[in-house]
Parts: C-alpha cells; structure tokens; sequence
DNA sequence: TTCCGAACAGAACATATGTGCCGTGAGGCC
DNA sequence: GGCCTCACGGCACATATGTTCTGTTCGGAA
C-alpha cells in the first residue's frame, strides 16, 4: 500500500518535505522546494503540490507562506508531540513539590515528550516520576514515569494523585469512598490501605497513562 | 529554575507558539502572534521574539517568513517523533507474522508514533503488540506495545525476541546460554523455562522499552 | 529634576512567497 | 491531421510577511 499513485517527481517532493520539516521544524516554500528538488519552475512544484494535496498526502492553507501540513497518504495528520512538564517525583507518602496549577510553557527543569497517542488527546496533564515500588501491581516500578489528568473528582477505584491535607502531602493510589471515611490502597499487596476522613482527601490528578524507563 | 525571567507577554507568545504549531504543523507569521497574543504592533512581537531567542526559547531563521522554532528553553530542540511499524503481536509461544527485515516506510498496517526519547535514538526499531500476561513480571502486560531492536546477539539475561528454527515459532524470553543448551526465561514466575539447543535459537531483536496502554 | 534604557506604538518599507496566465511538447484518441 | 489532457517552463503580479525607523511612555538610578 506504498505511494504507487504518485509520480517519481511527487515523491521526491514528498521526501524533501520530510527531510526539510526535520531539519527546520517549519516547512519549505515553494522555492525552497524548486531548489530542492531541481525542478525548474514554482508552477510545476505548485501542480504537483495541488496533485499531492488531490490524493491525500498534505494539506495546504491558501494564500499563507509555507502552510504545509504533511499527512500520512490516507488525509490523516501526522506527528503531534506535546512537551508534558515532569513535575516532581512521587511515591507513597512522598510529597510533590509543586502542586499542579496552571502550567506555564517551558516553565519546568524537565519535559516529556508525549504523543497524542499517549495523551489521549489530553491537554494540561503533566507527569511524575516514581520513586519506589508502592506501585509494582500496577506494573508501575520504581523510575517509571506516570502522567496524570488534573482532576479534582474521580470515581471509585481510579488511580489518582490525592492531597492529604492534614499530612500536607501527595500520594498516588487507588481511592475508595466508604461512608464518612476514604480508603486508599496502595497498589502493592504487601502494603497496607491507608483510611483517612473524606474532607483530608483532595484529588489532583487522574493517572492516564505510564511510561516505562527499563 | 522556570521561566522567571520572561515577561507575561513572552510567555503568552510562546504559549500561543505552542497552540498554533499543535494545530497547524507550521509557526504562525508575526502578525498571526499579534493577533493571537492581541498585542498592538508587529515590532512588538519582534521585540520579545529577539527576547526569547536571546534566552534560547526559540529558534529564528531571518528573512524567512514563519521561520520560527520551539526549543526548550536551554537551547534545545524539541519535539520529534519516528513513526515505528507494528509488525505484529507476540506472545510465549506465537509466531511473528512477518520477521523483521528492512522496514519499508508507510508498508505497514500500523505504526506507533515514538519520541526520540523512547527509541533512544536508536532507528530501525520495530514494535511488537503483547498477548497474555507471559510477561508480567517484567511489567509488561496484556495488550502492552514492546519496541525491539534489531540484533543477532546478545547477552545473556537481556530480554530478546528468538526464533525456534524447529518450532518454527518466535517468542520474547530472558535468555540464558548453559554450556550446549540454552534456557529461555518467561518473565513470569508461574511459568517453567524452556531448554532447547543454542543452535535452535536464532535472536532476533532485544527489547528497548515497553509502552502501557492502560 | 535629568538621564537612560526597557518596552511599546504606529507606520512605511523591502522582500519573501504563493498564484495566475500564457505558452510548449508529448502522448493518446478519433 | 485535429483535438484533448497531462506535465511542464517562464514570468509577471499581488500580497503575505519580516524589518526598520521614529516616537512615546514609564521606572529607576544619579
């Protein structure tokens, strides 16, 4: 299911897109492209743009300088990485250091670099590094990075990041309501459920997803 | 050690620098800053852009309409993702449809889209979907993406895929060389090892990183 | 107060860049 | 041959877009 539609000339407008973008993080023009690509004549890269564009395999935004957007031949987006801020680390009874508020874009010593993919399309989730093995049943070991969904509500039995206001720190485990009181289970059956009064739980965040270091 | 030394307008613009990119796949213009950032005048957003490029937040290239790229705020790039094929499924005992050879870009049903971070640079990668829990103690479990190298050695206790030249079959073991034999290890404690002779083993990846779904 | 630099306004300017128009040549088809 | 379409060349044109120049405002230092 390889690009057969498309002529030799196509294709190597296709690669040089690919390598250019790469290269400089913003796509070529169109001379840029001519150059590139040896090919005589802004119309002739123009045709063969708009023949790309027919078949599905870029996006254009007319009248705007070098507004390509590479697809993946089916008209499908492509890439798509978010810079998600490593917040601090976490474990059981470890506090975060930074509570999480409202990022601010490159305001943070590390990032992680996420897909979509991984985010689920999320925006403002931000992740923790793990220290310790109080997660291990949920195949979530010590280095591994966990990415949470702020959130202040969340349903029984969900993996959050909660904030013990009387303890004043934060700890990430399986929450469950029982009456007056919470129970918090650790994800780790050697350890013991942590019960506290509903009112000294606050949640920060919903675990969307883990990464493993290895 | 955050972004303290921006002003609110520059961390504005570098926010909507963000947004526009996420939604684009190309920088927005000085005047598309202007406005999205409802700024007064172009120079301004060339002033705090020359700002942020001073403090290595971003990347211009002059003369060059929408020539503007993300760093990190320490004068490095970001984002960047490979698109790597998803050969197939594995599991103790079941094959890999297709060995892994040379990938052949866009000849696949599924790729998953990684950051550099979690390739580790390395290219040539391939990913495998995981059936069963044959893995569990590894932390890898059902429905879990394992990404593998492409190898024909290794050492001993590295998690590999190897295929039984008899059996006919692949399968992702701890393997273990025992004089004549060798042993290939489950990653669960519920399950025996296998012996078979070292010249029935022929490895075939060793694995990077493993990918939750969750 | 005066002086100076950071940050901002506003507008003109230069050029980078996409688009349109006209023409050519090679095939395919009747 | 006559007629069509596809792919291409060349070039002028409109405008999208970065740059620069001249002021203005506002604090803080001297």
């Amino acid at each position: 299911m390889a690009a057969d539609d498309l002529s030799s000339k196509q294709r190597a407008i296709l690669r040089f897109l690919e390598e250019f973008i790469a290269e400089h993080d913003y796509p070529p023009s169109i001379r840029d492209i001519q150059n590139g690509c040896d090919i005589s004549s802004t119309s002739v890269v123009d045709y063969n743009l708009k023949r790309l564009e027919e078949k599905g395999y870029i996006r254009r935004d007319r009248e705007v300088s070098r507004a390509i957007e590479l697809l993946n031949g089916q008209g499908e987006r492509r890439r798509r990485t978010v810079a998600v801020p490593l917040l601090g680390k976490i474990a059981a009874g470890r506090p975060i250091p930074t509570p999480p508020e409202t990022p601010t874009p490159g305001a943070f010593d590390e990032t992680v670099e996420l897909t979509e993919e991984q985010t689920r399309g999320r925006s403002n989730v931000f992740a923790l590094r793990v220290e310790g093995t109080s997660m291990i049943d949920a195949l979530i070991n010590d280095g591994d990075i966990v990415v949470l969904e702020p959130t202040s509500t969340c349903d029984d039995g969900e993996m959050v990041a909660v904030w013990l206001r009387d303890e004043n720190e934060t700890t990430l485990k399986k929450l469950y309501r029982e009456g007056e009181r919470v129970r918090l289970q650790p994800m780790n059956a050697t350890m013991a459920p942590l019960y506290t009064r509903a009112d000294n739980v606050e949640v920060q965040g919903r675990v969307v997803t883990a990464i493993r270091s290895l």
